[in-house]
DNA sequence: GCCTAACGATACCGATCGGTATCGTTAGGA
DNA sequence: TCCTAACGATACCGATCGGTATCGTTAGGC
């Protein structure tokens, strides 16, 4: 191989340190985790976070392309699992359903992180900018799939639902909060 | 009177404060706002902030509170507007697609701070959890006189459907918000 | 007009922030 | 086996954080 030098163990610090700062980012929010924090947490040095990440703020980016490459696989997995359009629907509310409802769930990483940057031009913001629309673009193939009369506005709908159930603080509910949302799309995707 | 002395003049250096910090928590993030940024933009010392106010933590509760009366203040003007209980949630659509597509909306205070602040027990968290409790009442409310058949349910629907909107980071879209969430909500109260 | 409570200004506190410079150590391909 | 790139450890940087102590000033009810 000409790959540089201690290729695997570089990836292996890149990689622990990400994964760890992607955890306390997630649950206790940027802002509140300081790089001391990933360092004692991850075992990696400063310095070589620094050197896989120039700043904090790539660091952050690096955690929300990371959310959302794992956010499309598991969509991709919940959608092969329909075999109509409304099916794919109904496996999606399914798989929201449990996600929000997981211990420890603090919702999307994406919205979070917006809320928490104030600047739209914020490499985070980006990334959650593309994920939001990647996500209503999807929605529009699906319900295009469905014969809803208008797609781009049920597809739409559906994407406030599923924001709505990613951001919603409160799980106060008794209700199921995966059929809560399949009923819902049903309702929405009707002609 | 027996009223404190310098009364007015107490409320009003308060209320200026407040108002500041606001406006600065919301458009930049209450962590990335300072004490001393409040200090400069109101012209409010800092001592005197601290008086009223105890902790920083205090007075983005207070913001919270405060957005929140101007909230249900807003929510039932809208409300009065309506007719009946479907026109009044036709109202409450419009009014919501009115508010985010305003010039400088950052998402629903709540939720943001949620998403600011991990501690369940942070007295932003809690002013937020009520605030969202009280959302799902009033919509239950709505929603039995609209004799949907399961009031609960639309509720929680039309509720995660509002959050959706009001969280929604990108506003890419070319639709109208308030005739997209009208219509979404006449379908989840149908029988 | 005086008394007092609340104001504003300033200077300061220790802690922590993101980030860097230095240097000895370790691992892995040639 | 040796060379070198990437590692870990430590010490440090100026800036800023939330919060406090001190003190002179101002305004408003009696």
């Amino acid at each position: 191989m000409n790959m540089p030098v201690a290729q695997t163990r570089s990836a292996k610090a890149r990689r622990t340190a990400l994964e760890t700062a992607s955890r306390l980012f997630y649950h206790q929010g940027a802002h509140a985790v300081g790089m001391e924090a990933i360092v004692a947490e991850s075992g990696i040095a400063k310095t070589t976070i620094y050197r896989h990440f120039p700043t904090k703020d790539d660091l952050i980016a690096a955690f929300l392309e990371e959310e959302n490459r794992d956010f499309w696989s598991q969509w991709d997995a919940a959608v092969a699992q329909g075999r109509t359009p409304e099916g794919e629907l109904a496996s999606l509310c399914r798989w929201i359903g449990d996600k929000v409802d997981t211990e420890g769930y603090r919702g999307c990483p994406q919205i979070n992180m917006a809320a928490e940057f104030a600047d739209r031009q914020h490499p985070a913001r980006i990334v959650a900018r593309r994920h939001k629309k990647e996500m209503l673009e999807r929605l529009v193939e699906i319900c295009r799939r469905c014969n809803a009369s208008t797609p781009e506005i049920a597809a739409h709908q559906i994407a406030l639902l599923f924001d709505g159930a990613f951001s919603s603080d409160g799980r106060l509910e008794g209700l199921q909060a995966g059929s809560v949302l399949a009923d819902a799309v049903t309702r929405l995707v009707e002609p």
